[in-house]
DNA sequence: ATTTGACCTGGAGTGCACTCCAAGCGGCAG
DNA sequence: CTGCCGCTTGGAGTGCACTCCAGGTCAAAT
């Protein structure tokens, strides 16, 4: 599939598909006959993933040592479910912390509220 | 109080305090005999409050738009109480994606257990 | 044959939210 | 009186994550 296609389905764009790629965070898009990216279904699939790291809030940097890892072969299933433990942790704390800070803002609502 | 002093207690960097004042996020902090900044009591409320907004990602630029509405008196209070609860509602969603996504992190972790 | 349009690359530019720097001032310890 | 420290200012620099640009290739349409 075509790197339009592959950000249609990604919900990326494709500038950040080339940026990801270029970083390292995508490996081996396969190329057709003119040289033009190919997105295979595991593409979208690795892309989904890293998608959900991204917007749980893991930095780039870590995402490039995740897809290392991957790439390294089976013996960093380890390191790499550890990885994801710790970020499974902070995405937790981030859940704890916006549920305590919206029970402020509700609060200051509140106030809104009893005035007006 | 000194800049140190609430840089302490407010959890933000003397820099950051500087900042928040020149782009207009606070009003009108006392200054002390030789020109130094001197924090009230007051200022450190609206500095949590700041807070607040920023780490449940309000954009410093909406904070600003708050800050100035505030300034302009109580007649402006309809549309700040509207704000805030827009923003309640993109804190509520945030919260429902990671809530979601670390639903997913779970599924990958155990993957990785099933393996090793 | 040429135009169009999607794609390629390396590198530069952007926006956000800080973060730091240089030059200078005020107060106080030695 | 000098040195130092913490503060002041305007302006420049930083890090992150994109986002865009220039110049070029290729295949299909006119």
């Amino acid at each position: 599939m075509t790197i339009q296609e592959a950000a249609q389905r990604s919900g990326l764009s494709a500038h950040t598909l080339r940026y990801y790629e270029r970083i390292g965070l995508i490996h081996s898009v396969g190329r057709n006959s003119s040289g033009h990216r190919d997105y295979a279904e595991r593409d979208l699939q690795w892309l989904a993933f890293l998608t959900k790291l991204r917007t749980t809030g893991m930095p780039i940097a870590d995402m490039c040592r995740y897809a290392e890892l991957s790439r390294a072969g089976a013996h960093t299933a380890g390191e790499r479910r550890a990885m994801l433990e710790r970020h499974r942790e902070r995405v937790l704390a981030r859940i704890a912390e916006l549920s305590q800070d919206l029970t402020a803002l509700d609060y200051k609502i509140e106030m809104y509220k009893g005035v007006s």
